[in-house]
DNA sequence: AAACTGACTAATA
DNA sequence: CTATTAGCCAGTT
């Protein structure tokens, strides 16, 4: 795998349980803006036994990105405490994470 | 090396 | 709200 999707899934690493963040921001805070696609991407490299919350990284509308485990991904942010909405969005407002937090 | 791809985002209309 | 357009650029083929 290559060397620079570790930046972008130790990122992912840190963000704190019950809340979520999006692409765009995990560019970021992993040193490369305006590549969320790499985000995505990264998180699609990842293999069974990888230990990256990757559920906790959703797109910018709050919603989780079509693909086929989007619904279990959801049922893991429920389990995590991360409510969503009706039709399935997550109120960024209140539980997109804010760098620099303690837990 | 060149073309193709993609869990995205923001701006317009 | 939906649809379209453009920007982004490393990994894969």
């Amino acid at each position: 795998m290559s060397a620079s999707y570790e930046k972008i899934y130790s990122t992912v690493k840190r963000i704190p349980r019950g809340q979520v963040a999006t692409y765009g921001q995990i560019a970021e805070l992993s040193g490369i803006p305006r590549q969320a696609r790499r985000i995505g991407y990264a998180l699609s490299a990842l293999d069974d036994g990888s230990v990256v919350p990757w559920q906790r990284v959703i797109n910018s509308k709050g919603e989780i990105s079509e693909r086929p485990f989007a619904d279990l991904q959801q049922t893991l942010l429920k389990k995590e405490g991360v409510v969503f909405s009706k039709e399935g969005r997550i109120d960024l407002t209140r539980f997109q994470w804010k760098p620099g937090q303690r837990t």
